[in-house]
This record gives C-alpha cells, structure tokens and sequence, in this order.
RNA sequence: GACCUGGUAGCUCAGUUGGUAGAGCAUCUCCCUUUUAAGGAGAGGGUCCUGGGUUCGAGCCCCAGCCAGGUCA
C-alpha cells in the first residue's frame, strides 16, 4: 500500500483531496503547515490558520487519517518573503506563491514527506500529472475556471514525480458536492484568497515593514508619444527586432507631464489603476513604468494607452525553466506555443525564439501590463511545459 | 486702471427659458481571484466664492466685494 501525505490546509480542496485517495486505497496522513505567525498584516479579523488548522484536523479525524502540523515558517520566511521584499525593493513585481509551491510544498515539504516514509505528496491544486515512460506531465486542470498550473510552472520533473493531484479531473462544483456528501466541515468553506499561508493582505502597508516611503513623482506620459518609440522597423535580424519589442519602456520626465505625487514608486506595479489617488481625467490612469532609481511613477490615460501595451517580452537565461526538458527549444530555434503572464489570464498564442542570451516570445497581438518579475508559462494544448521570469 | 471670462462634489467640468444639483476621474465597500494587477457591481461625498437685493422661489437675474486667468491702455 503506497503511503500519501497529503498538505491539509483547511479548505475544500486539500480535504477532498484526502478523501479520494483514502477510497482508493492508499494510506493517508494530513499534514498541516503553518509557515506565517503574524496576524497583524493580514486584512480579515478573524485568525485565519487557526481555523484553518482546526477544520484540517476535523476533516483527517473525520476520515480516520493521522493529523500532524509542522511548522515552516523560518523556511517560508528566508525563501518566500525574503524574495518578495527583494524584488520590490529592486522595482520588480514578483510572484511569491509560484516560489512557495517551488521552494516549500514541493521543497521543504516534500522533504519532511519523504523522510516520514511517503511515497507521494498530495495537494489540492486543480492540474493533473501524466507519466509517459518516466516522463511527467504538468496540465492544466479540467475546470479551467479554476487551473493553477500557473503556480506550479517552476516544478520540475522530479518534483511531479512524487506528487498526485487528486482534484485535477473534477470541476470546483464537484469537489464541493463530495465535501457535503461526506459531511467535511470545509464543505462550504469560502475559497481562500490573498498570499499563500499569510493570507490577504493591503501590500503597500505590507511591503512598509520594510520598505520605507519616499515622496515621488506621477508623470502622466502623452498617449501619442508611443507611436513614436514604437515606430522603428529598421531591424537588421529578427533577434534585433526582439530586443527592441521587449524592452520595458523607458520614459524621462521631460516626455511628461508631473501631476502628482506618490509615496514610493516601489510601490506601485504596471497595469496598475488604483492608489494613484489622482482624478480629474475622462479616463482612469494606468502605472506604464516605474522608476525606482529617480523615484517616479509613469502613468497613461485609459486602458488603450500604447504605454502599457508590448509586443514581445524576454526571459534571460538563468531564469527559464522547463518542465519538459525534452522539448526545450534550441538556440537559434523557435516554437509557436499558448502562454499566460499571469493567473487567470487566457491563453494567448504566441511563439518562443530562442537565442544565446535568453528566450524571447513574441506575441501575436499585443499585450497589456507586461510585468518585469511575473511569471510567463507557456503551453502547448493542455500542457504546460515552461516558464521563466519577465526581465 | 478699464474691460472680458470664470469661481458648482477630492480633481476636471456639465447644469436647459429661475423651482433647493449631475457626469467622468478619484476615494471607499462588495464580488471575482491562493501573486501583483486588471475587471464587475454598489456607496459615500456639495452653506453651488462671500455679502446684499429682486422673486412665492436663485447655482442660474441685479449690485458690491474677494480670488484666478486673459485682453486693452
């Protein structure tokens, strides 16, 4: 009998999870982690991981699983939100919950699981895993609604080696229907948003723990000073072309006009609308660029502004990552595939071209709020087969 | 100094022939969402520059003043 630690965080998912692999046969053990101890940050009043604690352990007593809880929170800490505040700090816009599955689910967790005698982890994230000779698949998850392989696009074969999904197959609906079936508490649980195990939170006061304000200026950018950056086509090859494309925005003071003031502009991300606390347009402002050296927040007028749209971006080196190693493209290579910069955000086609420095991706309509920081994961069909960081 | 235009929600403005005010943006809340964003819905918010006057009744008319911008000497 194959041995499953499923993580039970308290919710729908990981209890129905437990449950579907205990009608299958396989010997369960819940364990919860609790990796974030301070609730002042958080927005709700309520203590969340104390419930959420508290209903895992309900729901493994209900299935007659062994409960456990361990601790993380010193390596959540040195790996996740240490990141977090780097990345800011350095202007960047970063995704700590895709580092948390890669660094402490499928790192930390993993381990302690195999050292407790596992034979897998079990998590209840919507994607599946199919094992073709030895060769691990990551796709997206029936309910496409609810698909996160995003999160999980920095695993790597090993990692999906050791993991099963036992959600992936079923719609939300379902897994709440099998939840109230077999009386689970979390049956009815609202799902969980905000940072994975530190929950919701307002990120410039977040981010204040460490990163200190600092009066600024907004430059609203004209929205016709683009067509003129954008205008070049005198490329001598199509990694020139690239370049150029993917390059974030740089914009000067002098292109723009001041009209306002911020509190920090590492504290804003592109694509951004709300905070500016600037009115008196037809159309709401957009965050185009920020500039952490000057300390200045570009900003354009109404979603349509040139500014916020590009039409390629890079991924350097050391920052790609293949799920599916075999399929990697070579240098001087490409490979039309679908891609997401963000959760949640359709599909959009695409195609990779691989060079010396990096990989660039080209896309075939352009893109709004291309986030130096965020992930880009690309696919083909279903599958997701790699990701890499927005330079 | 004279003349002109304007002073209406946090901001930019609209307010028809006088009947106690509106839109966009901003803000807040909710929804959506295991990142950051975006998106959807809703809400709050105004001694209509001040002081007089006409009128049953004035943001709208009249007079004076203050402030801002402009034109002419």
């Amino acid at each position: 009998m194959k041995k499953v630690i499923v993580a039970l965080s308290g919710g729908v998912d990981s209890s129905v999870s437990a449950l579907l692999l205990k009608q299958k046969g396989y010997e369960v053990i819940g364990l919860f982690m609790k990796n974030w101890h301070d609730d002042s940050v958080t927005i709700s009043n309520e203590c969340p991981w104390l419930d959420d604690s508290n209903d895992a352990m309900l729901v493994a007593q209900k299935l007659d699983i062994p409960f456990q809880t361990i601790d993380l929170s010193k390596e959540y800490q040195a790996r996740i939100i240490d990141y977090m505040f780097k990345e800011y700090e350095s202007g960047r816009t970063p995704n700590p919950d895709i580092l948390c599955n890669r660094e402490i689910k499928f790192d930390v967790f993993l381990k302690v699981a195999i050292n407790l005698g596992a034979d897998y982890i079990a998590t209840g994230h919507y994607c599946r895993v199919i094992n073709n000779n030895n060769i691990f698949s990551l796709l997206s998850g029936i309910d496409k609604n609810k698909d996160q392989s995003y999160f999980l696009c920095q695993l790597n074969q090993y990692q999906l080696s050791k993991v099963i999904f036992p959600i992936g197959c079923l719609k939300k609906s379902k897994v709440r229907e099998l939840a109230k079936k077999h009386n689970l508490v979390t049956a009815n649980k609202k799902d969980s948003q905000g940072l994975c195990f530190v929950g919701k939170v307002k990120l410039p006061e977040f981010l204040k723990q460490r990163l200190s304000p600092i009066k600024g200026d907004v430059v609203k950018i004209p929205n016709d000073l683009l067509k003129i950056k954008n205008e070049r086509e005198d490329f001598d090859n199509i990694q020139e072309k690239l370049e150029f494309l993917s390059l974030p925005y740089q914009f000067s003071k002098s292109e723009g006009e001041v009209i306002g003031n911020h509190s920090g502009a590492h504290f804003f991300t592109i694509g951004q609308r709300k905070g500016l606390n600037i009115g008196g347009y037809d159309k709401p402002l957009f965050v185009l660029s920020t500039d952490i050296v000057n300390n200045i927040v570009y900003v354009g007028m109404g979603d349509k502004h040139p500014g916020l749209y590009k039409r390629a971006l890079f991924v350097k080196n050391s920052d790609i990552h293949w799920i599916r190693e075999d399929l990697k493209v070579n240098e001087n290579h490409s490979l039309i595939v679908k891609f997401r910069i963000r959760y949640r955000q359709p599909l959009k086609k695409g195609t990779i071209y691989k060079f010396k420095v990096g990989l660039y991706i080209l896309f075939d309509n352009p893109m709004s709020s291309v986030t130096s920081g965020q992930f880009v994961t690309w696919y083909i069909e279903d599958e997701l087969i790699g990701s890499g960081i927005i330079s």
